[in-house]
DNA sequence: TATTGTTATACTCTATAACTATA
DNA sequence: TATAGTTATAGAGTATAACAATA
């Protein structure tokens, strides 16, 4: 690991925890509450998995679907990560700058590029790709096996 | 509902809908990702239901939290929030401007303030509760009456 | 005309650090 | 000394709008 940390300062997930003597209302029976609670708590452990890389979830998405999808345009990488075409643009340069990813020019439409991972991000991905299924593996073992794969099952019908 | 709507710009939920055609290899598997789709779809369905008030879920959770703890200083409300001192300031000061909440000083400790809500904060929670429980139950009623009572056990569970 | 990438700008949220008053 | 509130500042993330090049 690299022991220069990235953004040192800005947001990072927050603590949450619950406050003794603090009367929380009917807040706990809030699917929004409860939601937001353990995305939360998913979050530090991300952290702790990618701390030192500067990779945060959105950027982690990235890899996988620039890793999944060689040649993916920015606007379908901005509608994949549900953000403006202008920052899915911010998001590529910041992986161009670190040699994660690069621009390649389209010869069937000269409006866009293609983006590929670089051999460098190939291997930056395998490696945080095991250490962020390890942390979520132990994040989830909070939970018994059959409730991790229910609660999998329901988050994604819940999504839609 | 008032039709001068509040914020205009600056971040609000974003989509982050399944695009045809990507792989989105395995993230599906992972619980952070699932998390982030839920709670964004959550998002959305929240701010369908507060909209014009300019109520986010945060601040929602103050007004909850206000009514239940009434007196409660900045510090301890931050630490529920999980945000800074000074975020909770800011927070109060919104909710001061609007005449939501006050402050009010105490005599046992000149260091703090003890926090309200005014009777036009009673009102406008009291309005905002039920929208929001209604919003909530239509966002869970994508699952099955079983499933919603094990979702909200799993992610309390999950959260710690 | 419509779309892609780009640039400029603005806004929200939140963190850190230093300051003041009180304990 | 320690803590609450305050103020100032900075940074990350992301949105909108306008522009040039290409379709």
């Amino acid at each position: 690991m690299n022991s220069k940390m990235e953004s040192p300062r800005g947001p990072r997930p927050s603590e949450l925890r619950r406050v003794p003597g603090i009367d929380y209302g009917d807040l706990e029976s809030h699917f929004g509450y409860a939601l937001r609670r353990a995305q939360i708590a998913s979050f530090e452990a991300f952290y702790r998995a990618s701390a030192g890389a500067g990779i945060t979830p959105p950027r982690f998405t990235a890899l996988v679907i620039l890793h999944a999808n060689p040649g993916i345009t920015q606007t379908t990488l901005g509608n994949v990560l549900g953000t403006a075409r202008s920052g899915a643009m911010l998001l590529t340069d910041w992986l161009e700058e670190r040699g994660l990813a690069e621009r390649r020019s389209r010869a069937d439409d000269g409006r866009v590029w293609g983006l590929f991972l670089t051999v460098k991000g190939e291997a930056l991905l395998a490696r945080l790709r095991r250490r962020v299924r390890e942390n979520d593996a132990a994040f989830a073992r909070r939970l018994a096996p059959r409730e991790r794969s229910s609660l999998i099952r329901l988050l994604n019908k819940l999504a839609g």
